[in-house]
DNA sequence: ATGGCTGTTGTAATCGATTACATTCCGGCT
DNA sequence: AGCCGGAATGTAATCGATTACAACAGCCAT
């Protein structure tokens, strides 16, 4: 009947029945032997192991899925693909779905043609057996999807009130140990580049500042606060900012070693010299970190482990095939990876006022 | 009889077939009204959409690919996906695919678990529809894979001899024109970090800085030709070699911005000036080249568009399924996009010997 | 020897969408 | 009136893998 086709069998793609046929067995039993080796004979194992080679049989997968119900894919929602905190995440993704046979799909949530549309396309869609999310501020229509949703995890970032699993490090103790590291350089005068307002590790960033400000009896000037994006273009208006000051904080913790760069940058280009008369303390140690002019002193988090515990937590997730709760009590739960303090040459102590 | 899944159709996951019952009509009519609407009436249409709506229907992806034979996605092979130069082709690549609704499945070439066997599965596999390729170092199975590939698209790098459509810049071009910026600021000696040798960015490169530095009837000795492969520590490693140097040439050209980085970095540490007692090239323009100090002049690859390119000419190459000469003829070819040369604070006049 | 059991294999239903072919309907023409 | 052609729709086969159920063989115990 429909054979819009006529090529494509001839040309090879053997199907299950063309092994079965080779092997001299059923199609359930190639079916078995391939994917529950231990139900069938050692006989019957092997003439469909020699007969898959024969053929140069590749499963399909569409006619799998359709019949497994599921997708065999991961989605990975992402703000920026091409901001490099984020690929090394991705990496870290990429090398355990592949170990466990599965596609990952990116998606750009910030892609500019129609991206809402398609985010809910894979939230609420049968796209994908699991998702995870590196982007804190989806749409709203987020949680609005319906209750047939694959399994989720957050990473990085989260959204605030909804119960998802998650993968963090913790932003808090990162500031506070930044913060500090100034404070024993001895600098009194601290100023902070924030991340935009709405974001969750802005305000665990912030926090953490605050606490380890106001812990060493430190006066925390609202003018010593920049607003930014995490960008290294806001970390220059950021610098801007901060060569306006009549008082300006001889020490600044950056909430992202983008903006430490770019605040860095323009300094340089107004003369002012780092260290000698001003300290910097970024976050997240990006590769360029360690090799900027001069080496950034930062907070390091761990990206590719983040992304693999991400992945793992979400395979466990998907493999107890229950509600989210129960697979949290089964224990599955959110993880806190640790940060750490890397003191390089953009740190010293004040200049002598 | 087989019910593993009693809650799933209960649960909601509404099928065509749903969507039919509510409109009235029949699956055909159903499929028709969503692919097809030329086909049916304005009536049977409105009653499908509405249906469709009221239902939450969302179309099932391996019943439809596995009806097409097709996948419905396309893969990218990256070399290292935590390279920041890639994430921004791939973004690129992102948009198109998404627009065109087609799933972009990343692949990282260098994994290091069983990279080789996973990566001739996509090849030879019918898990795309599509690929590009962004690694001209591909294991030696390439081609062996099988007649029935799926179209393939090679982007920035590309495999010698194959005559596969591929979107690349002007390599040579760019190479010339940073060698002859250092010429014109009155450089004579000229020295080159090189990429890793069986990369034909590196070939294509270094031919362009020997090219030109003949053609000013300069000197090109190998002393001056660093080995190194692309990555900031090999950047490194070249200041190092070119520190040991007796006779120093007086500006740089590298065949990438991470290596530029990398050179200044540790030239810096060695308390050598740039531009001051050494100029700088890179080739590139990532991100952080204009905020680099000194920022860093390169020559401009559009990453983005490149990306865009690839996708788009995949696109083409998949919808006209004809062999791959054929395809040719009707239009699609390789594309060479422009570089572009961006003079930033790295380079000046050389010092006066 | 008969019944029960385990281990292996085959038959055929099933997943959900697409589409070839058949059917129906209707206006226009001879 | 009868026939033709085109438009709209329905019926059912199809894509390829999985698996419930049935069938059967071999073995032990009663």
């Amino acid at each position: 009947m429909d054979d819009r086709f006529p090529e494509a069998r001839a040309a090879g793609n053997p199907n299950i029945g063309d092994v079965a046929r080779a092997a001299g067995v059923s199609t359930a039993t190639v079916s078995r032997a391939l994917s529950q080796p231990d139900l069938v004979s050692a006989k019957a194992r092997d003439a469909v192991l020699k007969a898959v080679a024969e053929t140069g049989y590749k499963m399909n997968l569409a006619a799998r899925n359709l019949r497994l119900r599921q997708t065999g894919g991961i989605v990975v929602l992402v703000p920026h693909l091409s901001n490099p905190f984020f690929s090394a995440i991705l990496s870290g993704i990429a090398g355990i779905a592949s170990q466990a046979g599965l596609n990952m799909l990116v998606a750009d949530t910030r892609e500019a043609a129609g991206a809402d549309r398609r985010i809910a396309g894979y939230l609420h869609n049968n796209s994908a057996d699991g998702l995870i999310v590196l982007d804190g501020n989806l749409p709203d229509n987020f949680d609005g999807g319906g209750r047939n949703r694959p399994p989720v995890v957050f990473a990085c970032e989260w959204v605030e009130g909804h119960d998802q699993l998650s993968v963090t490090v913790d932003n808090r103790h990162g500031a506070v140990l930044a913060v500090n590291h100034l404070i024993g350089l001895g600098h009194r005068r601290i100023g902070h580049v924030m991340g935009p307002p709405d974001n969750i590790l802005t305000q665990r960033r912030l926090a953490g500042a605050r606490d380890a400000m106001a812990a060493a009896g430190l006066n925390a000037d609202p003018r010593w606060f920049f607003n930014a994006n995490f960008t290294l273009a806001s970390g220059i208006a950021a610098a801007r900012s901060w060569l306006a000051l009549d008082e300006r904080p001889s020490g600044i913790f950056c909430s992202s070693d983008a903006m430490a760069c770019g605040f860095m940058s323009e300094l340089n280009r107004h003369g002012v010299r780092v260290p000698d008369d001003v300290s910097v303390v970024g976050f997240d140690d990006i590769d360029i970190a360690e090799h900027f002019i001069p080496a950034l002193t930062t907070i390091r988090q761990p990206r590719h482990r983040i992304g693999e515990t991400a992945a793992e937590m979400l395979l466990a997730l998907m493999r107890g095939d229950a509600t989210k709760s129960a697979a949290r009590d089964g224990g599955e739960k959110s993880t806190v990876l640790p940060v750490e303090l890397i003191v390089r040459g953009s740190t010293a102590a004040p200049p002598i006022a």
